[in-house]
DNA sequence: TTATATATAATAAAAATTACTATACAAAGG
DNA sequence: CCTTTGTATAGTAATTTTTATTATATATAA
């Protein structure tokens, strides 16, 4: 465990940012719970272990990282920002019917696009909705 | 003139919505303002001609065009909702100065993927984020 | 034309995010 | 190692966006 806490003291340096204790829980909790989670979800897990963590600290830290891009901000529905640690292109499907949300593989150097030659692409984003396999076979 | 009210009067008939004055003056609004507007700019443009318009009413209209499937929503940033009467698959790309959010053409059926094989997919969405061609030239 | 159901307007409430400020902590220099 | 300086945190208040509530108005069908 030693090892990830320098592991995220070096990264957070390597971006300009203060190792704080703080933003390398943070950093833990994301490595470790791969679900997407939303800044609330984030701060009410993350009060168990670390009860004065604060609603601002959580926005703010988030927001730092995604500015340093160390996160990816996933915007699926407007009532909820997920984040997640995970930055190698992906698309994302979220279950209608559970809300949880998939990863799933792609390759977004084949999307090409005639009408955005000329543009600056600085961000791809790919995500799909409807049921899935798991919540299908339980309706049966 | 009078064509477009019928138009969309027998449009509402025909997904069980009845034709009020409001909703035939939103859809009329969305089909002259094809810029992807927000719930807060449809608002704040229409109250010009019809100055009793609700907030309330512009939102619950909205949601249930969307549901209707009448209209699409675009959510690319948290902070703002925006929808569009193209019902065409096609994907968006928001300009990060100008805020501008241009539609190119994609041919969705091209995605395929192995990892949703046995999912039900309802709604497909991808965009682009980055500087648009007219920011770059004013740029230098 | 009247009854019935749905839509609207206006306001209040809710949910998510950001701003503010005093205190606490991290990094650098003596 | 201690002090200084600047940045981060916690707690709270404020903001923004969206939804809920309710009385009135409108559309449809008998």
């Amino acid at each position: 465990m030693r090892n990830a806490v320098e592991k995220f003291t070096l990264e957070l340096n390597k971006r300009g940012l203060r190792p704080s204790h703080q933003r390398i829980k943070i950093l833990e909790y994301l490595t470790n719970n791969p679900c997407h989670p939303t800044a609330e979800k984030i701060l009410s897990e993350m009060k168990k272990e670390l009860p004065t963590l604060s609603k601002s600290t959580v926005y703010k830290t988030l927001n730092a990282f995604v500015e340093a891009q160390m996160l990816r901000e996933i915007t699926i529905e407007n009532n909820e920002v997920r984040y997640e640690y995970n930055l190698i292109d992906h698309g994302h499907f979220k279950c209608e019917k559970c809300g949880l949300v998939y990863d799933f593989k792609i390759d977004f150097d084949i999307l090409q696009f005639e009408e955005l030659k000329g543009f600056k692409i600085n961000d791809k984003n790919i995500y799909f909705k409807g049921v899935c396999k798991n919540c299908l076979t339980k309706d049966i």
